[in-house]
DNA sequence: ATAGAATTTGCAACTTAATTGCAAATTTGA
DNA sequence: TCAAATTTGCAATTAAGTTGCAAATTCTAT
């Protein structure tokens, strides 16, 4: 388990794990551990605060949440199905991709986002 | 000016014509010509079937659009300011890139985004 | 030109993700 | 163990985007 993991409160502490194993909206969260949403989402704001999770947003403007853990957890790209609007991660990006990629921008760049768009697998059966 | 603009009609046309100079939201739209917010909307969702503006969501959610019109406006990563939340248009990616990029999709891509987020000069100041 | 069909618009109501105020409940710590 | 600080649930609110419907506009065939 990741290190940041272990000084967090109840809820915090179980969201943060759930997100250790998946990527997941606040609504799924909320059908796994039984919190009013209000508590989810006020969670989540302070664990994307303490940088312990990152959050990626499908095309529906819906946030996912996965945990930010350097060891397990790198910066990755991220396939999005445009039929169900699933999120998937995908393997981390190499340092040589991404310094190509960091070339295109003019100011600082504190963050990468890649993302793909398709169907998946599920969706073309 | 690109040659898809020349058939549409005139809501459609006004928004493509807004799109092509600068990347806008729904909202800075209808600060700029003054129609309903659904007619801006129907518009939009119209113009984004035909794949004569593409869609760019902020981390807020919100959803920016610019013209889709190979020669003048190619497939490019954008520059999203974490203070103020504009988007940025930056110089479009090069193909060895793109395909580098396409090697860590295990589905097939219909579309790539690639998103910076930091600081912009504005916000610098 | 004009009547009828088809399309587009404005308005208001609605949907959904996310946020917030507030009082009650829980946790912390001296 | 009791007061202070934090967290929670509930209900109301916000904001982007959507939808139903009737009125307005545009298109088309004669």
């Amino acid at each position: 388990m990741c290190d940041k993991l272990k000084n967090l409160k109840n809820n915090e502490f179980k969201i943060a794990l759930l997100l250790s194993q998946k990527i997941l909206s606040a609504k799924e969260l909320q059908n796994l551990i039984n919190v009013d949403k209000a508590t989810i989402y006020r969670n989540i704001k302070n664990l994307l605060k303490k940088e312990i999770i990152r959050e990626i947003k499908n095309s529906n403007g819906v946030g996912f949440y996965e945990l930010n853990c350097k060891i397990h957890n790198p910066i990755h790209p991220h396939f999005e199905c445009i039929i169900c609007n699933k999120i998937y991660c995908l393997k981390a990006l190499n340092s040589e991709d991404v310094l190509a990629l960091s070339n295109y921008s003019p100011f600082e760049i504190k963050e990468i986002e890649v993302k793909f768009k398709g169907i998946c697998n599920e969706c073309k059966k």
